[in-house]
DNA sequence: CGTAATGTACGAACTGGTGAGTTAGTTGTA
DNA sequence: TACAACTAACTCACCAGTTCGTACATTACG
């Protein structure tokens, strides 16, 4: 299962390699599925946009479904893998909450499908995941890290002690995923484009302003 | 065309009434789309959940797609009167913004559907509230209400004046929207359900503080 | 030559949409 | 009032196009 040694590469011999027509497949149908939706992708159409047939995918993945529970594994992999490398505990607590809000802001905005994979999960309730092992219960290193920023910050007497590490993840989390997730509707309907450069360090910054002054009030 | 009298109320005539019909597929409809999204709902289902049939659909909505509108625009309709109706004009800047954001904070909980259908719009990337007439570019009355809620606090020194009505009521919806939106995927990662009614009071009251504290701060 | 990897062709079930005809109610008029 | 003419509301059966999935054949690697 771990990635192939791949050491001296095999170099352009591009047939007849599993690993990769699997990744291909799988890069393909994140697109697609971000695109149209779990209902709206068409298995046909991920096919056609592969350099490989639709029988591979049946092949590989067994079916539509467990093509996208791997879709959304690997897309849940990649933020994993960025939470767990973020080093904040030579900050001060408060700059360190503002990290890991920044963090999450430029990750959401630089990975639109990926959020577009969690709001499709949610349309359907979460069944997907619920039928992942990798997925299901896991938690997130973004909350190990969080817990010791506000363990940190309440010691030292400058934040309030009647919030936990999950309600603050999920107030980051919501500003950062509703600027992406919601742009749509909300720009049908108030004019204004939510990912306008011109606003994105203004946004970036109310992040942290948002929580800094609320865990210090009080 | 316009509503038959119906003064001295025809009573159980049940049958042969328009507005009757399109009332209960629209009603149907809001449900089937909310619970299994544009592509996901199925007509036949819809028409199957009806005293009526499924031609009907198609004599008074046209097709599939105008049915999901009209369903967007009276979703949309329901949350706008509450809106209008709501008066803070009396309240302290601070109490009416905490009103304001609490008043979002409920109509959200008590209409999922609302936020599903909201949130099945963006995968679509609202090319349907694009197609209303009614919805595109309608501002919102809470924005009103918001604008003079600001405008006041700055005026009596309370507020930042760095920020406008459209960033609030974004952060607000935010809050509000991902409790209910990502309640699946927070709860099968986190084990947390985001609805629990023992939480219910802490959140309602963390949306206010939020942006209070973010607005008085500086 | 055995087997993993791949390609082709096909089909059963489904889906949105429609054509054609029917029933109930309303209006005008003699 | 009687009744023909008209229209809105409705039903049913069906089609044309999709969509997921698979049976079967083929290729190439070790």
């Amino acid at each position: 299962m771990a990635a192939p040694p791949s050491g001296d590469a095999p170099a352009v011999d591009r047939s007849r390699d599993a690993e990769r027509t699997k990744a291909e497949i799988l890069a393909v149908a994140a697109h697609e599925f971000a695109d149209k939706g779990y209902d709206g992708a068409r298995v046909d159409e991920i096919a056609a946009k592969t350099s490989t047939t639709k029988r591979m995918i049946y092949y590989y993945f067994g079916g539509k479904e467990q093509l996208f529970i791997e879709v959304l594994e690997r897309s849940y992999a990649v933020i994993r893998s960025i939470e767990r490398d973020l080093d904040v505990e030579h900050l001060d607590p408060i700059d360190a909450l503002r990290s890991l809000a920044e963090l999450t802001f430029d990750h959401h905005e630089s990975h639109p499908d990926f959020v577009r994979l969690v709001s499709i999960e949610n349309i359907h309730r979460a069944e997907h995941i619920a039928h992942s092992t990798e997925l299901a219960g896991l938690a997130n290193p973004a909350l190990d890290v969080l817990t010791r920023i506000l363990d940190r910050g309440r010691a030292a007497g400058y934040f309030r002690d009647d919030v936990d590490a999950l309600d603050v993840h999920m107030a980051i989390s919501a500003f950062c995923v509703f600027r992406i997730a919601n742009r749509h509707t909300f720009n049908a309907i108030f004019g204004r484009d939510m990912l306008d450069p011109a606003r994105r360090e203004h946004h970036r910054r109310m992040v942290g302003d948002l929580l800094v002054s609320y865990l210090t009030s009080r």
